[in-house]
DNA sequence: TCGTAATGTAACAACAGAAGTTACATTTGA
DNA sequence: TCAAATGTAACTTCTGTTGTTACATTACGA
């Protein structure tokens, strides 16, 4: 299948409260932005409250904002809040073990993979909503460079 | 989903053939080592001869065949000769224009995401096919150190 | 030249996870 | 006490992956 889109669209999240921020907004303002039912944003609002990156407030005026400065808070964290299965997925069923490679395959490429997906973490560490918060300024206003 | 497995399925196909090098593979014989259907293998092997990683012969006697030597292949060209999705997902529907971060998220987006994208390419390409045989088979031999 | 055992591929079923949707209980400020 | 929000469960729909069956084609060797 395509595998999930929930980093993204906690990204995007993320870059709207930061955006917004001070003011309490709503699952259904977010939802809009996004393209998507209400529901599907509190799902990943919900995770992203779990990791501590957001706080909510119930009843008539509720809503959502950030719980920390937007550059403090990094795509490594919205990752881990979402939790995307591996960037590179194993078969469900185990090698043959009778198998000379079949034996030792996993096992291997849990350890190529494992090295592989720090390399994307670590970069993801790098970058933070403060950041993304800026491209997106640069694009929509189209700002003269002069 | 859990996202495709036709890497990691592509990887242990190809060091099964570097394994067994000079001989003709059949794909019943590595169905059997992957513990699937010999079709499913067929499928990827299909993919692996389009990138010129494997050859095979049809009729009575035929089989499968590394094309190039094994330090010669990257893990980056079974990648690319699957084609697993991207890394990291966007979703389907385009975010709301009309929004000042909808209108811009989803170029920030693809430029971040391809960036992580990269690093991960770049630390595939270092690794071959004669890598991961030594892995397996330092696993598998479990050779002592001294 | 004929049988055997392989590739090559189409078609379909089974399965699983993602996303969308409806419904509703709960909360809280005005 | 009403209105509007969160929080969550349950269910449907959709889509891609994997597994399976079936069969045409190929080519070696007896």
């Amino acid at each position: 299948m395509q595998s999930n889109s929930r980093l993204a669209v906690a990204i995007h999240i993320l870059t709207l409260l930061a955006f917004r921020e001070g003011e309490q907004i709503t699952s259904e303002y977010i939802a809009s932005s996004v393209m998507t039912n209400p529901v599907v944003i509190r799902r990943i609002l919900g995770m992203l409250r779990k990791a501590g990156l957001v706080t909510s407030h119930k009843g008539n005026t509720g809503g959502w904002q950030l719980a920390k400065p937007i550059d403090q808070i990094s795509l490594l964290d919205a990752h881990a809040a979402v939790k995307p299965g591996p960037a590179i997925a194993l078969p469900l069923k185990e090698p043959n073990a009778r198998c000379c490679i079949g034996k030792g395959i996993r096992c291997a490429l849990i350890e190529t993979f494992d090295d592989v997906e720090q390399v994307m973490m670590d970069r993801l560490s790098g970058i933070t909503i403060a950041d993304i918060l800026n491209r997106v300024e640069g694009v929509s206003l189209s700002q003269p460079t002069d």
